[in-house]
DNA sequence: CGCTGTGAATTATTTCACAGCA
DNA sequence: TGCTGTGAAATAATTCACAGCG
């Protein structure tokens, strides 16, 4: 389906990679290719990780799992580096992505595919509404729910984005699952039980906000705690 | 950099609660809260854990970092253990929030707003586009970004989502900083630097889509990697 | 010389397993 | 009896620190 690293690179030990540097190898990537438009053709292992926030060493440990990417002494070729990262997370390749759910969420996440990055394809938005079905959003037509199976077997995403309310998305899930699909991404606010086979990232706005509260409502605890301020 | 509080811990002691285990306190919430809704009075570490989907012994542990809140031979109260946990969380005030960027993203999230709980209040919205100042949305007038500081000022949000393209964001959050916000939930696609005693959060639509790549790149490149198959 | 790549040490997180209590 | 709460062990992630190479 798509051809290896068959280029220049004659290091490429990707045995395993730790989830936690997959999750990062994504910020990398922009990093550089941030740097390649600005013209920068070496970048050192302290730069780079500057300017995504992380150390240097656990930018090199990173990379490391990657193969032997830099020169001793120089630093990394930014232009190389890309390239290489970009492989590993898909950016040669080109992920057929399909939507369940087109509300406010869903609708904006279908627009933002093609903005975001020129690998990720709208190819479907399933929705329940009737008011919604037939309605063209992001290049694409929506298509009934019970029409899923269809839908995925006659686009081929291979990868699903839930953006369905709570209480429909573990269904839809199952059938996404049903169907074939082993990627999806969840913006429904529940846990999706899953075979271990398929991959379920989750992202969750009132988490988020709640995380965010937990630290507001902490630093305002802490001002008078243990010490009473002066 | 923080001071150790080692206290008696009698019956609270929310000393020092992990980052990892902050990130779960959300979801154990609404699990208890469906819970709630479904007239359920109690439940056992190892019924809750699988709703959220983690092992029982993480669960104990987790909520342990808040206090003795079961029952030995019983499990926990739902209703009060909900209770405290929303606490910790900050269900039980209110966040006031304001929304920077009012692209497609920024409209979802401010929509959201409302819909996901019901303790965050959006109380201001800004952008730079002068089609879009001026122009209602959640029942929000956006206003221009030169007014930022004023409309902080104003409304008082303790919160701020920014939603805007990536080559904004890091004079946003300067801005919001400035004007006294210490919690960022990013959405734009870069790293911002901010003062220690700043939260920033970070949902990255491409990233998890790259993340999502590399599981997909990786089980193709599984099958058949060492071994040329017919 | 200056930087990468990586053993070793450190720190954080998760899991095991069971004592102890309602 | 049946569950929680938690020491102790296991695992994962990060940081230190430096040997080694261009």
């Amino acid at each position: 389906m798509t051809d290896e690293n068959l280029r220049g690179a004659a290091t490429a030990p990707t045995g395993h990679v730790p989830p936690a540097t997959v999750e990062r190898l994504p910020a990398y990537l922009r990093a550089l290719l941030d740097l390649e438009v600005q013209g920068v053709r070496q970048v050192s292992s302290t730069e780079l990780a500057e300017a995504v926030g992380v150390q240097s060493a656990l930018l090199r440990r990173d990379l490391s799992w990657l193969g032997s990417l830099g020169t001793r002494g120089v630093g990394y070729d930014v232009s190389q580096l890309a390239r290489e990262i970009g492989a590993q997370v898909g950016q040669d390749s080109r992920w057929p992505v399909i939507v369940v759910g087109v509300g406010a969420l869903g609708r904006a996440m279908a627009r933002h595919l093609g903005a975001l990055d020129r690998n990720f394809d709208l190819v479907a938005l399933v929705d329940r509404a009737p008011d919604l079905v037939g309605r063209t959003v992001a290049g694409v037509e929506v298509v009934d729910q019970d029409r899923l199976e269809e839908v995925v077997a006659a686009t081929g995403p291979r990868i699903a984005i839930i953006t369905t309310p709570a209480a429909a998305a573990q269904q839809v899930a199952d059938r996404l699952v049903a169907a074939g699909i082993r990627s999806i991404l969840n913006f429904a606010p529940t846990t999706l039980a899953v075979a271990d086979d398929v991959t379920v990232r989750r992202v969750d706005l009132a988490q988020e906000l709640h995380v965010l509260a937990f630290h507001e409502a902490h630093r305002a605890a802490d001002r008078g705690v243990g010490t009473e301020k002066s």
